[in-house]
RNA sequence: GGCGGGUUGGCGGAGAGGUUACGCAGCGGAUUGCAAAUCCGUGUAGACCGGUUCGAUUCCGGUACCCGCCUCCA
């Protein structure tokens, strides 16, 4: 069997990973905090754990990794949105304007990340559904000594736990001596956190010992991990912005609670995107989600593949032009693996990808099966990349054009056999220029006969797409 | 201020203590009415300084620059 090697954060050393059980490899990564569109930066994680997912599955089967991703949907952004909504008359109670809120916005969440050729996690928890978990995990840290409340809020005791801060590498006093937030004065350590707090009227709340209220963000991911993988696991994941002190806090309070388990055994943290070198953000204008890139006709197999041309544990720069070096690949790609049985993936492709998920030098040798004409191992080795496959169709093909338009692209590339013959070259390659700009190549094969190619050279839009149909349309008629 | 990551050829981007990464672009050629596509060939590197070594882009130390986290942004 492949021995994969992961670095782990937790040790800052690439490992040989030895799961606890190889019938059931079990893994956890955070997910979205449900109050909007993913953007791209979210994808990263995503492309990178999925891409772990399908390696762990081919390594140990597909029955036997479980892969959890919970859903973040209590959250105040979500609240205000729901807020905001109420205040511009949408019907509906506050909670019921928040359950449509977090509703629409995980359906989005599936279809982008569907996009990029995402498989869906074994399981998809949503923090509102492990409420009654997350109070009973906060009660026993309360009565382990580990956490106190008060005044409605339950906080953690960060000074009971003396490896806090091991995961992240520093120490508790170097973080107070740089820290820049405003203490709440019932705090007992400025570093304790919040297990849970109390909610004000308009805002969702759960009955707990400690008055209406709801839970912190970190106690979700560790109520929710040790709910469906138990007290140890193999694997947690998360963007690096995460460590800490989302990850910290996650250990700490799952060690306290659970001192018999020892949580993840690896962790596995990506390096952050930024877009055009620099870091994305709504207020340098570089923001964009990942439905804006499909929108603009850049397919999610494309995003997928820019996502996997950088080592996950290097800083990544969404540029225009990488995206259109990956089409580029890609249309060629597919257009040799077209018809084509996929055979058993390359081992090189797994040996790459087994050493810390080398998915660059994957590519590298797709590249090289691609050379040597080994279609069928180019199939199946980008197969296990999720690349290439049926479900990531969404490139442009003949049938996203009418009847109408196929036949009118039809009748021109006649007329442009025609005008050729009668060595019309002028008008000849007016048509074919213009048939190009819709993504249409005709190509001479013999004298006798010609083929039309659908591509899709520069990402067209549809309201792009529709112009240029319209343009034909005038084309034609001038003959 | 504290902690962490990065710096490879025009661009993107890997591995390896000594042998061609790979891709894109460029250049030359084949093909072509011209292009496109395709095919063949080809140049260009390792931020800086020092150390270890027979030999370092690869290991160690330092410097510079860039980036991230420390604020419930992946």
């Amino acid at each position: 069997m492949v021995t994969i090697r992961l670095t782990n954060s937790k040790t800052r050393k690439k490992e040989d990973f030895v799961p606890i059980d190889p019938e059931n490899v079990r893994m956890y990564v955070c997910g979205p905090t449900v109050y909007d569109r993913a953007h791209l930066g979210n994808a990263r994680p995503v492309v990178v754990f999925d891409m772990l997912f399908r390696l762990l599955r081919h390594v140990y089967g597909e029955g036997h990794v479980t892969y959890v991703r919970n859903f973040t949907d209590v959250d105040d952004k979500i609240n205000a949105e729901a807020l905001r909504r109420q205040k511009a008359g949408a019907p509906g109670t506050l909670e019921e304007l928040i359950h449509e809120r977090t509703e629409e916005t995980i359906a989005w969440y599936h279809a982008d990340m569907d996009a990029l050729g995402a498989l869906r996690p074994t399981v998809e928890p949503r923090a509102t559904e492990f409420i009654a978990q997350m109070i009973a995990m906060t009660e026993g840290l309360i009565a382990s000594g580990h956490a106190y409340a008060v005044e409605g809020h339950v906080l953690f005791r960060v000074r009971s736990y003396k490896d806090y801060g091991k995961l992240s590498g520093r120490s508790v006093d170097d973080m107070i001596a740089g820290a820049r937030v405003e203490v709440a004065p019932f705090k007992e350590d400025p570093m304790d956190f919040v297990l849970w707090k109390p909610s004000s009227g308009e805002e969702p709340g759960w009955d707990s010992p400690w008055g209406r209220g709801r839970p912190g963000w970190h106690i979700e991911c560790s109520a929710m991990a040790q709910e469906l993988l138990g007290e140890s696991f193999d694997i947690h994941g998360g963007g690096l912005d995460l460590q800490f002190p989302h990850h910290e806090n996650e250990i700490a309070q799952s060690a306290c609670a659970h001192p018999h388990g020892d949580f993840a055994h690896y962790w596995l943290h990506n390096e952050m995107l930024q877009v055009e070198g620099k870091k994305m953000s709504k207020s340098l204008g570089n923001f964009f989600t990942v439905r804006d890139l499909l929108d603009q006709g850049i397919p999610g197999e494309v995003i997928r593949f820019v996502l996997l041309m950088t080592h996950y544990r290097s800083p990544m720069d969404w540029t225009a032009e990488k995206a259109a070096e990956a089409q580029k690949t890609l249309m060629k790609w597919r257009k040799f693996v077209t018809g084509v049985k996929p055979s058993e993936a390359d081992h090189r492709v797994i040996a790459a990808l087994s050493d810390d998920l080398n998915t660059a030098g994957a590519i590298a040798v797709l590249h090289e099966l691609a050379k040597s004409g080994d279609a069928p191992s180019l199939a199946a080795s980008a197969h296990l990349l999720g690349l290439l496959t049926n479900k990531l169709g969404d490139w442009p093909t003949q049938d996203d054009f009418s009847e109408e338009v196929r036949a009118l692209i039809k009748r021109l590339a006649q007329a442009w056999a025609n005008y050729r013959d009668q060595k019309d070259w002028q008008r000849a390659d007016q048509i074919r220029d213009a048939l190009l700009g819709l993504g249409v190549r005709v190509t001479q094969k013999t004298a006798q006969h010609w083929e039309v190619r659908y591509e899709n050279p520069d990402m067209i839009s549809l309201a792009e797409r529709e112009e240029r149909v319209a343009a034909l349309a005038r084309l034609e008629a001038l003959q």
